[in-house]
DNA sequence: GTCTAAGCGAGACGGTACGTCCAGTCTTCCG
DNA sequence: CGGAAGACTGGACGTACCGTCTCGCTTAGAC
């Protein structure tokens, strides 16, 4: 997400990249102490030891840079690996979603950033990007599937996302019900009885 | 959620209504050409003619403002009638939904209120409790359904709010993807192959 | 020179006068122990225990609050008495106004004052209100000086005020001679030689 | 003023004499159009198409930096002539000084860069330095005085140069009077009553 | 003909202060 | 005493320059 080809080569002084690392490292751990609102540019540019400056010139807004950082925390995506079955699959995809998400800013940051999305586009972009590695893990899950027999032809991932995400936004967000792995298994189940071709 | 009862009566000049008024009417009309996080309790004051302290007297903060002001919008609660069939309740229910969803201020200002709810418990209390008549209706729509056979006894009422709710917030905030009757359908589908005892 | 009519009556909370003290009298110590371009409306703000708002709705600019921080220091005019000569008026104005000048702030700010005078005609306006009461001072003396017969009928007090505040300010600004009773003392011959009927 | 000897002509490439030209040119241009405090070292170095270390390696602020502009936009220095009589002497230099200054940078430029001097020790010895030829100017013209027995033997110039300068200063930072013939041929007149031999 | 120190434009760096905006509280007067 | 007005403290915002520091390059005298 660091994007802008760095190798412009332009003339000037290059970009310091501990001066990267630093406003990343500061920025998730005020996120850590202070969450979403309480994180401000002046806090993570005095933490890191950089000059306001250094981050806007990085980042037009805060919410950039905790998208970004919040990315880089964890390596939050993770091989989407084949266990033989859909099912497999997919509970593999969803109990290490759950792993990396708990483990990671991200549950702290999701609601202010989908906030802020919800009125910029810019920002609603970088979520669709930071999106796309599970809309692609999903489609490849489903792919295998429809090779196998085991999902119905014609299913559209859209819809499996939709029903993997959605859930697990929601209990995020509104119920905070628990993210656990009788969670994930329902999850799996209605999955498959919603698209699987013989499932049970 | 219009702050306490009134009818303390105690001495002294009684609240004006038309004051009531003037800041929920602007509230909303600030909401619609900001948007969430453009709305500010100085312009809202301003735009309904009246001090910053007669909303604080009403509002401990902005998003029990919001929250009020959204829900009387639209009434967005809606009867959740009989249709004959589980499937028919749960179709209403969602195409309601949808309907009011689309038509109020909700729409925009949800993500703004999850995200505090997100830090802030009493928000998150205010979160839950507006979310209660869709728990309730869910509940009544499953019963029946049990009752009349259609449903799976045992069928977690929580587990079908997963189902329909996590989807729809998921498009909302996530994908924008659109919320129609193709979507309602679907959803319907779903729910009645996870939990239905015959479906199909 | 606090101006703007305090007596509007108008409702909302009137201006704290304790405020207006302690941003005064932060102000001339933020400009004993900094100097001019020292100061900052932030360290003032912070030593006041004021916010910065509180300033900015006083003086629209560091000058203007400075300027009037300096007028306050020392009761800076001070009455121009008639000592029976047109020359010993003068000799005491002169003194008097080093005395002053030496030990108040205005001889730290003058310069700073005086450049920002240069480029805003607002300040402008600020600086020759301060200045009005010496021209005023002048002007009477020589007006008493041309009724006794000492001064020369027709003279312009404003090339008297040349006379005497061009030389002190040379001396203050640019060749930090010293402003001593010698000093004054030259002065008030220069002037009488060029408008006095018959002076020596 | 032009910065220390450039015949060190040690190794190394040697600065760009067009680099000079652009950088002064580009701040005189600045200070017509933005005056004073308006005038940034950013915007210089931009205008003149130069980096800003360019800059810096020349000038060691912004005052020295206009100072050597202002000095070379006219050559502010012009020869002080004889005329025959001090007074013509006198006036000759007072005209002289006032045509050059009008048309000058100066006359925007005086008020900061004197206000700097007043706090920074190092700018006051560039004023005094920048104003030495003053000094010498009009020592030469008592001098003459005193031989041809116009002015009184023992004058001190220091004394004429405050009665000279101060109220052009005045007038140019305070009163906005004019500087024009009247105004010379006045301070002429004065200056020849307290110290001329027989005037008039 | 290399070597090499200095100059060059560009632009990133850590900082500081700016003036603005809101939050939420407090204080006045009017009805 | 409720309500409107608006001043209060406080703090983050994003911007603008400061003066310094790399960069990769050019230039031209020294070797």
């Amino acid at each position: 997400m660091v994007s802008e080809a760095n190798d412009a080569r332009g003339r000037g002084r290059p970009r310091d990249p501990k001066v990267d690392e630093a406003i990343l490292g500061a920025t998730v751990a005020v996120l850590r102490e202070r969450g979403w609102s309480g994180t401000t540019i002046e806090e993570v540019a005095a933490r890191a030891g950089v000059g306001k400056t250094s981050i806007y010139r990085r980042y037009p807004s805060k919410v950039t840079l905790v998208a970004d950082a919040a990315t880089r925390d964890r390596e939050s995506v993770f091989p989407s690996f084949d266990t033989g079955s859909a099912a497999g699959d997919l509970m593999a995809f969803v109990l290490g979603s759950l792993r990396r998400l708990l483990g990671s800013v991200w549950q702290d940051v999701l609601p202010g950033v989908l906030a802020e999305a919800a009125e910029d586009p810019d920002v609603r972009e970088v979520v669709k990007e930071a999106w796309s590695w599970r809309r692609a893990s999903i489609g490849a899950i489903v792919a295998r599937g429809i090779e196998r027999g085991e999902i119905q032809p014609g299913t559209d991932p859209e819809h499996v996302l939709d029903m993997v995400d959605g859930p697990l936004l929601f209990r995020l967000m509104v119920t905070k019900a628990p993210l656990d792995y009788g969670f994930a298994d329902q999850l799996v189940d209605r999955v498959m009885r919603a698209v699987g071709s013989h499932w049970r």
